[in-house]
DNA sequence: GACCATCTTGACCATTTGGTCAAGATAGCA
DNA sequence: TGCTATCTTGACCAAATGGTCAAGATGGTC
């Protein structure tokens, strides 16, 4: 339920020229030997391609990213790509697949029987580490948010609005019980969001203020400390 | 001082081919009529190109955006453009240069002698409203942060830094006072930077999930007041 | 080994787009 | 009324880029 799109039926929408057809790829046993097997060929190839294209949208945009880079990136020829991932557009739908499914994840701690303070602590260590490992992912994302999600509305007012939509109702469900302080369940969320992801997508505004040359774990940890500390007290809970 | 550019000299940098060279441009007394001055002509020119490539930067990116679809906006052929803005990477910075002086403006309510709680939520308003009124400067400034900040890394290491170690001593007299419970300055600032901000850049996904088609006043009241009482609350001050 | 599906790649093309040019229009001034 | 500097614009160009093609290579299977 997490899960938008599995890696398989991923791969399988944005198929290229002549992918097998029908019932291939069959769940039988896999080649005995270890070498590339077709299979394997192309889930490495998709896999690398998706890897590259991350990068490339996430530092240049999704105008700004030429296949050309992707492919070279991907150390494959861009035809090659293109035998993948029909279109540019379709490749970049399915980066942002994958990056959706990771978004969703992330809200596991929050539910109604955890104890208010350690679920949003371990939201925001999880948003954090998220911001830390995966920064093209959240970079990709905001530039999508960014120009209007013209390939992401959908999952916005759905999966992704139903999701918040039980989430609030968690919080509510925290502040009617006077567990935590009153608080717009949904602003909160807002400023999670905010306040985690902005140190994957700005990280260059944040290290050029704190004078250094990239930002280190040392700088997440303390991030992810300030950020816990004003919410928590925020919602007067015990930091 | 917290002007960065002003608008003249910003013009300025930006000339197009024959503009007026030496001493142009005297402060003396205006034409008596008020029709269109070649002063004139230009400011209004310069003004209208700047306000069409604000919104089409935005909404594109820089790649994403043409100097056709600015130039259509604008309500001028593109050499015309061209005319006033040699390229569109002079007039991207352009545009940035306006952004930048927008930005720095909104901190003047941080003073040692100000009240904490009032500053801050006076802090607060001032970004939110920006987030509200200024969305196109907010997610051009974004994009290119987003992007590495190629245009305006030395604004963030040079004057942007400066201000904000200024004000982080201001936070940091405030907690030794024990005005304002402990709490990193630094972070403290990307936090309020990244909780309105969020506003303007990310009001899709905002939208998408409160189920309404566009943010409304309400929704920028309703942000502010949750922004400004998580944060106060988070310094332990009154709310 | 022969046959088939899948994968690979150099060469190529149509479109988009930033930017130019040169001729003409317009304001300001003596 | 000329004369100059500034402004305007249709036509045009070179480069970049998404995408195609067709021929060849390779793994899988009988």
């Amino acid at each position: 339920m997490v899960k938008m799109v599995k890696r398989a039926s991923r791969a399988e929408l944005s198929l290229g020229r002549g992918p097998a057809k029908g019932r291939a790829r069959r769940a039988g046993p896999p080649p005995a030997n270890n070498r590339a097997s077709k299979q394997t060929i192309r889930c490495e190839n998709v896999a690398r391609i998706l890897e590259a294209a991350e990068a490339v949208f996430a530092t240049k945009g999704f105008s700004g990213a030429t296949t050309a880079e992707i492919a070279t990136r991907a150390g494959i020829p861009k035809p090659n790509l293109h035998y993948y991932f029909r279109t540019k557009q379709a490749l970049y739908r399915a980066v942002l697949d994958d990056i959706l499914a990771l978004w969703l994840d992330a809200t596991a701690s929050i539910v109604a029987e955890a104890e208010p303070a350690d679920a949003l602590r371990r939201y925001i260590e999880a948003k954090m580490a998220y911001s830390r490992t995966r920064p093209f992912a959240s970079k990709v994302f905001a530039n999508e948010l960014l120009h209007g999600a013209p390939a992401v509305k959908g999952f916005l007012g759905g999966a992704m609005k139903r999701l918040v939509d039980d989430k609030a109702k968690v919080i509510e469900g925290w502040i009617t019980a006077g567990r935590i302080a009153p608080i717009d369940p949904y602003h909160l969320f807002f400023v999670l969001w905010a306040a985690t992801q902005t140190y994957a997508d700005f990280d260059c505004q944040i290290a050029a203020v704190l004078g250094k040359k990239k930002l280190g774990p040392t700088d997440f940890d303390r991030a992810g400390e300030t950020v816990a500390t004003l919410i928590l007290r925020g919602l007067r809970l015990k930091v």
